[in-house]
DNA sequence: TGGTATAGTATGAAAAAAGGTACTGTAACG
DNA sequence: CGTTACAGTACCTTTTTTCATACTATACCA
């Protein structure tokens, strides 16, 4: 952690969400409804096993995301947001938003270069 | 960037501010003052002359930050946000709220934990 | 004359993050 | 009997990011 104080809240907050997916696998999951491990893969094609694994026991780590073994076989795993993790809504719908008009933007930028 | 639309939105926002002192640079500039490139150097006693050299210019890449070069001796160079630029304020304002009470929060648990 | 401030660049090393592949055990399906 | 699905783990490699140090040129100040 920094020791300047301003930067502390960045450090922090940008610690918990940040990762190569991390936003799009809590974005997934704050819609609401719990996924099983494989659902969360299939919804992140390119992502391995390994990196999934990863960044979700990190989530869990900090109680933003909660995983529930049903011990059955073949095994399942339920993987949903906490109430916690629900306070990060407000932060991933703006940095959501920002990012498609950032993307239109650089989109309309292109389109002006090639004409 | 990633072919899924979910995940562009925040690959493209994530990529523009992300970076281990992005916000902070983000944060000081969007004060409004224009900073001089060691004034920037001073309110982030951590970073070296590289980092904060390479962060500028991605930033100013994006056209979030205005790069400009007074031709004196010593040099000047002024770093502001651009109007651009500005339009990540509220994202990085709940970014910082989101952090606040994160940091807050962790040392609630820890003081429970301690006693 | 030597030190300080300015805004950097250059180079190489270290650390952190991500990726790739193979492997586990069990059950159901065909 | 071979394959697939499930939810991972183990091990190693590659890529990306960051760090550390030295160096540039010029002017001002004591």
């Amino acid at each position: 952690m920094q020791k300047n104080p301003v930067q502390c809240q960045f450090v922090a907050a940008l610690d918990s969400i940040v990762g190569k997916w991390k936003p799009i696998i809590l974005y997934h999951l704050l819609q609401g409804k719990p996924l099983r491990f494989n659902e969360i893969r299939r919804l992140l094609p390119d992502i391995t096993q390994r990196m999934l694994t990863l960044h979700l026991r990190e989530l869990e780590e900090e109680e933003l995301v909660k995983r529930v073994i049903y011990p059955q076989i073949p095994p399942k795993v339920e993987y949903s947001i906490t109430e916690y993790g629900m306070s990060l809504s407000p932060v991933l719908e703006t940095l959501h938003q920002w990012g498609l008009a950032h993307v239109e933007r650089k989109q309309l930028k292109k389109a002006k270069s090639e004409k």
